[in-house]
DNA sequence: AAAAATTAGTTTGCTATGCAACTAAATCAA
DNA sequence: TTGATTTAGTTGCATAGCAAACTAATTTTT
């Protein structure tokens, strides 16, 4: 049964290259508005602009990456003056990270792009089909958390 | 129209997540199993498996990724001796890229745990669910290509 | 209160990625 | 046939990713 399973009529390459290629169009589209962002770097601004103020291992928890690398992401994204830092008087093992005014400008700056791109993007699909695909990638998500017990 | 958009009721954030937790999910299975083999390292090995000395120019198309990748990543294939260049006689510009037979072997070795792996991720999929995402997810990149107008 | 364990964040080492500039080979033009 | 252009691959530079080792602050034990 698993010998004839062929790999290409899986989920998961369409999913990856997918992904993929929603990436590169993304960075694409933000450098050709001459936004100096990275994709990564304007995912972690939306993040702060839902919720400002969030401690940096919060941070890197939601935005489902390894501690290490949002160390780096946010170090570019303060000189670039983004986002700041500022030690939690409460733990100072802690970092709390804001968005700068530049920061929050840039943000805003981008939304009509964003929502343009996704438009885009998601052409053509009923509403339906977006829901539908979600759940499904839901369930994917589901399956791996339990495989992994990690939740 | 564009203002009330919300962002994560989109496609694409949840196909960003479902893909990087699937893909740390099959890094740690390959680690699991010892298999000294990065996951952009296996999908090659498949990629040559299904159609071995390709081009590698040909094989950065394919497998969407940038020529300077693709350079690096054979690289370091060959320096675990997964993977050969041969320089093409006919156009000594090109080099072909064929699997070793330790390529090969470790290959094979990796499909149970692939298929395993594969099935693990989309259960509880019904075949037709799984033919209507792969659907969506290649409407999606259709509307890309569309608007990067590079097809 | 002092020692041990945990937690937050950083640093280091390695892989991967993309873009742009470059080299060498092949093809096209004059 | 030689000069210009295109093509294949490599290299340099920068970002990002993870894991593991480490530092400093906090909490738990004893």
């Amino acid at each position: 049964m698993s010998k004839s399973l062929d790999l290409n009529n899986t989920v998961v390459p369409w999913m990856a290259r997918t992904t993929k290629l929603v990436g590169l169009y993304f960075a694409d589209i933000l450098s050709q508005h001459d936004f100096d962002l990275t994709r990564e770097q304007w995912v972690l601004l939306k993040w702060l602009h839902d919720t400002d103020g969030q401690r940096q291992n919060d941070l890197a928890l939601i935005t489902g990456r390894n501690k290490a690398s949002l160390t780096r992401l946010i170090h570019n994204m303060e000189r670039k003056r983004l986002v700041e830092r500022k030690v939690d008087e409460q733990d100072k093992r802690s970092n709390r990270i804001f968005l700068t005014e530049k920061g929050k400008q840039i943000y805003q700056s981008t939304l009509p792009v964003v929502f343009d791109t996704i438009h885009q993007i998601q052409a053509g699909l009923e509403a339906t089909d977006i829901d539908r695909l979600i759940q499904l990638l839901q369930k994917i998500q589901t399956n791996i958390s339990g495989s992994t017990e990690k939740l």
